[in-house]
DNA sequence: CTCCCATATCGCAATATTACGATAAACTAA
DNA sequence: TTAGTTTATCGTAATATTGCGATATGGGAG
């Protein structure tokens, strides 16, 4: 074994556990928060940013292009990447809604 | 290798990233949203409502708590689950700051 | 065309995750 | 004490993730 069960869950509980995943490495949060902060898309020094090796920066970006939170263009002989504002909002939206479920006042905890 | 260069990164990025980890499983997903829907102590009803063998449960519930995210106090003879508030509003308020930070409307992008 | 540059992909090794049956541990009840 | 119930842990197997060097790919520049 060690495939997850997915067909156990809802669709919505495995969304969710897919985007905790795409968030779950420190370099893919890294390159995310600098994507941000430059508000615009980035050529080329993401590899230099993070300090990891060219083959491994390129797998985290495509993980998270599979995730759909970046996309990426090529602008002539290098790759542009930049945040997709829509599937980013659909990520916060959904942590939130995740979140706020809970009313910490009920406190009927042991 | 296939071990994480946490030194890479800031604090904050890993914390981030281990929280999403605890997230990243929809058995773990589902555990937290029926917790938080009882919004109470919950002593092994969690086994039939997953439908993962029980020592399955248990590693995720190990997990989570791990995590912080859910406390277990002992109860006779079972032990029960709930939400730990403190670290669940921290969980909620990193992601939210995460999340806060894009200016959609930049729009600079490709 | 040939040479360089940036990025992607391949192949491999090390480690982590997921899952489950079997067994241990802790407590209750009789 | 013995038997039963619940949860945790162990051992193992299958698969996934992380990381990097080497190599391919897809543009420019000359």
């Amino acid at each position: 074994m060690g495939v997850t069960k997915s067909d156990l869950f809802t669709r919505q509980q495995n969304e969710l556990a897919n985007m905790a995943k795409a968030l779950a490495h420190p370099a893919r949060i890294a390159i995310l928060q600098y994507l941000v902060k430059k508000n615009a898309c980035v050529c080329g020094d993401l590899v230099e940013e993070l300090g990891l090796a060219q083959a491994t920066t390129s797998q985290h970006l495509k993980e998270l292009k599979n995730a759909g939170i970046i996309q990426g263009t090529v602008e002539g002989v290098s790759v542009c990447y930049c945040i997709n504002p829509k599937v980013w909002t659909a990520y916060k939206e959904l942590f939130n809604s995740f979140f706020k479920e809970v009313t910490l006042e009920g406190g009927k905890c042991c």
